[in-house]
DNA sequence: TTTACATATGAATACGTGTTGATATGTTGG
DNA sequence: CCAACATATCAACACGTATTCATATGTAAA
């Protein structure tokens, strides 16, 4: 993974790119909502069906996708009378599976 | 960048894992956190450099520094009288640098 | 030890937000 | 049309937390 760490220096974002940044961090920072947001990693997934795994109720989890829709973290189609969440693009998926595993060696090196 | 993207679906954290992931991503969500957090992504800095470069308060930029460092996002280590503070592991770097090009994308296709 | 500097901690406040319950909008079939 | 289902929106409360100011701890020089 990440093979091409060549220790270049990240570009420092300007004051309202860092509000934008923060805020969809911010999004990834509630339980419910990263729950949410893994079901929708492997694929398609209807609201429902999203609130059933997850056990919430319908209520939250379109309230929470409405705000992973407006940041572009996830993105759904309608199919009929029901509507299929999944992840926007594959930045999300790096950002996760670092996350996990940044978790996972803390736990290890500690 | 991230050369080898196989298609491979993200192992599922448990409940407890998810706590801590999320803990940490909230961390990520506040803009004066995110910026402390840059700062300590090109070398050790102190922290009166810190708030200094960030135009924020000694005081903020501290209680900030100890949750960072308690999400081991960033180590801190004594010079004599300053601390010197500097991005825990790589994972961070690729963690922002990957949420710095998904805002970039999404300004771009908007 | 005293003085000056750098960092950390404590308490209090003001503000945002996650959650719930009820209701509205949209879609399909009879 | 109406009824049944899926999703979205609204209002309101409860709770956490980012920030400030004051103070404590730690460190080095005189």
């Amino acid at each position: 993974m990440h093979t091409d760490c060549t220790g270049e220096k990240t570009a420092r974002p300007g004051e309202s790119e860092i509000v934008v940044i923060a805020e969809t961090f911010r999004l990834l920072g509630d339980p419910t909502r990263l729950k949410i947001l893994l079901e929708c990693l492997d694929g398609a997934v209807s609201v429902g069906e999203i609130a059933r795994r997850i056990d919430a109720s319908q209520s939250l989890v379109s309230h929470h996708l409405r705000l992973l829709r407006a940041a572009r973290l996830v993105k759904g189609t309608r199919q009929s009378k029901q509507v299929y969440y999944e992840a926007d693009d594959h930045h999300i998926r790096h950002i996760v599976s670092d996350m996990v595993a940044h978790a996972a060696e803390s736990e290890d090196t500690q």
